[in-house]
DNA sequence: TTGGATGCAAAGATTTTGCAGTTTT
DNA sequence: AAAACTGCAAAATCTTTGCATCCAA
């Protein structure tokens, strides 16, 4: 049962406020990536006080210290999750939006051979990758003409 | 010479304007992923009365189009580039910033991995990945003890 | 006690929208 | 002529910052 990466945030210098600790259990809790919003909602109830500014930047503070991972899932705004031991991808639907899931193991190979040609470390956890889901792609083939150019304005 | 993706905007229902071609060609031109702000460097001796919510539609519509690709490179706001036939992607690293070019063969496996595992057909040309570079890497375990906790406010 | 963290308010930055007028088709 | 697009201005978001106060160490 050990709740370690609190203790991974008592470093010299810094401080474990209730404040930091709610954000970071708020994520975790969530267990999934989040937005702010449903940063802000799930912290309501326990902590009606916590301000916007306190979120941003304990998350902020969270991401350097390799417990929160930042992701841009194309929705307009940054989602956040926690960093567990098992790390876990997303496969984004560029049409409907949906995130499939994707094990830490499946890109194994891709991360061996990153490291080996480039010597780059990748930081998997910030991984997301778009694309068109099963389903979309059904239908797509279903309508043979299909133009795909959105209106603007 | 085929400059072919000029006719894939002369779809009926839409118009091929200066504006629009002139945004086509900025990105083409740069070459690389550039932000709003390098775009219209690039654009104001040749079109100096093209305003910023027209080169953000025209950055949409030919994402919408295929012929750009959005992404989120870490840096507080998003960068366009031109899709052209042969892709290529990005390790960016999360301490300097620096980005390296990643051949699109590399991907080939992970891609037909997608496809086989779940159906999911990735749009590769929204590649990004973050991580450590060689040289950041090097610093890095040369320092020993390097606590990593960036300060906030 | 000390200086890191919070809360508040305000600002900064990126991106979007409404609308009248212009331009492509 | 019709409707898509532009330009202008203003707004909507998301995110950050300054500063006085508070609190964890």
């Amino acid at each position: 049962m050990g709740h370690d990466w609190k203790e991974s945030l008592r470093v010299p210098g810094h401080r474990l406020t209730p404040q930091r600790l709610a954000v970071l259990e708020a994520i975790r809790e969530a267990g999934c990536h989040c937005t702010l919003a449903e940063i802000q909602e799930r912290l309501k109830p326990q902590h009606p006080t916590l301000t916007l500014p306190t979120v941003y930047r304990n998350l902020r503070y969270l991401v350097n210290a390799g417990l929160a991972a930042q992701t841009d899932l194309g929705g307009g705004c940054h989602v956040y999750e926690f960093v567990a031991d098992k790390h876990h991808h997303h496969l984004v639907c560029l049409k409907c939006r949906t995130v499939i899931d994707l094990p830490d193991s499946f890109l194994d190979p891709l991360r061996n051979a990153l490291r080996d040609r480039y010597g780059f470390t990748p930081c998997m956890e910030h991984f997301a990758l778009f694309g068109v889901c099963p389903s979309c792609e059904k239908k797509a083939s279903e309508r043979s003409s299909d133009v795909c150019l959105g209106s603007d304005g």
